[in-house]
DNA sequence: CAACTTTTAGTATCTGGTGCTAATATCAGT
DNA sequence: ACTGATATTAGCACCAGATACTAAAAGTTG
């Protein structure tokens, strides 16, 4: 069983190629591999991987609702309630893309996505944008962990609304931030402290 | 040319339902606006609407593309310069899918996602998380910038960082912040103030 | 009615595959 | 050297979702 083992070593290299370039067809990997279309089949066969079309489909499709829940709408994470000029509710589970592939924690900043995006949601008005953040992080959060973050305003005045939000892992607090949020009236884009 | 009016309106739909929808055949589309398969090519073919696989190809490729930019590496933006413990410089242009769409304005989560990526990556250490951020937004930021993050490290008490960034557009300042960065020992993650 | 646009139908062809059968290597063990 | 097992290659029929082209039918308008 020679044969075996570059065919087993063969497979490896595969695996790993298809990984990086999802897009290569069969005939262009028989070519960089150096054998015949029919043994690439035979392995992807076996390795259980799906042909191009479907790798394809699948990056498409993954990513089109990555669009929309990374950057795509004006929230990020999963409104769950919103009373207008008092509090939110939303939730967001921590996904591959979100961690330190080493330690599987969470990146900062997207915690602080949740929480900054919720306090702008609670602002009872058609545009609003941070003007400034106090957070601070209370524990790591780990993939596969859902945070939901609480959003409730603690004063206003005039355009100026300052919002706590909490960010727990089930009853465990993670994340507490205090954001100062200005209302934005029409076509304003003057003065200090804005942005969002 | 009652038929012009049938059609063209049509056509608008279809240009929006694409839009919507990318993946849908010629086959289901034909059924939906309850036509044949030869209107919806010849619709396609005049409005160069590319076939269902360049759709979903280009979907895929652009958004392979995004995961990388904007979540897949470990820093945020591009990195010009970085001095372990001392200091570092990023810049990052603002696109589409970092903006409201009303108004074109960045939302603040990714100038702090920049900024904050850019404190952790000036630590010198394997691992570090952030504890705490206190950011002020100076303006808004448009589409099409590009903001300069500049940390420098203030000051270092055992695996406690303060570092300072200030992310400007051109001489402007557009984000101040401080961050308070802690320096992970391997398989530990109990204690106060971490994450990021 | 004639001229025109729009729509439909049908065929040949392409790509990147699946699924199947069968013919060759290639090598190990006896 | 022969046998049996594994690995590789070849060939064919078929499929989806198209393109490209030709041609016929339907609808519209002066």
């Amino acid at each position: 069983m020679a044969r075996d083992f570059s065919k087993t070593h063969r497979q490896d290299k595969l695996n790993q190629c298809i990984e990086e370039n999802p897009f290569l067809t069969d005939e262009e990997l028989a070519r960089l591999f150096g054998v015949s279309i029919q043994t690439i089949r035979l392995d992807r066969l076996e390795l259980g991987i799906p042909e191009l079309r479907e790798r394809m489909k699948k990056a498409a499709e993954e990513n089109y609702g990555k669009i929309k829940s990374l950057s795509g709408p004006e929230l990020v994470g999963e409104l769950l309630d919103l009373e207008l000029g008092v509090s939110g509710l939303s939730v967001m589970e921590v996904t591959g893309d979100m961690v330190f592939q080493r330690t599987n924690i969470a990146r900062g900043h997207h915690l602080f996505a949740q929480a900054n995006s919720l306090a702008v949601a609670v602002v009872d008005a058609p545009m609003a944008l941070t003007g400034a953040a106090k957070v601070v992080f209370k524990r790591p959060v780990y993939l596969g962990e859902k945070i939901t973050a609480k959003a409730v305003v603690n004063s206003v005045k005039e355009n100026k609304y300052t919002i706590n939000v909490t960010s727990r892992v089930k009853l465990e607090e993670v994340l507490a931030g205090t954001y100062t949020v200005f209302v934005i009236k029409k076509e304003e884009e003057n003065g200090i402290a804005h942005s969002s």
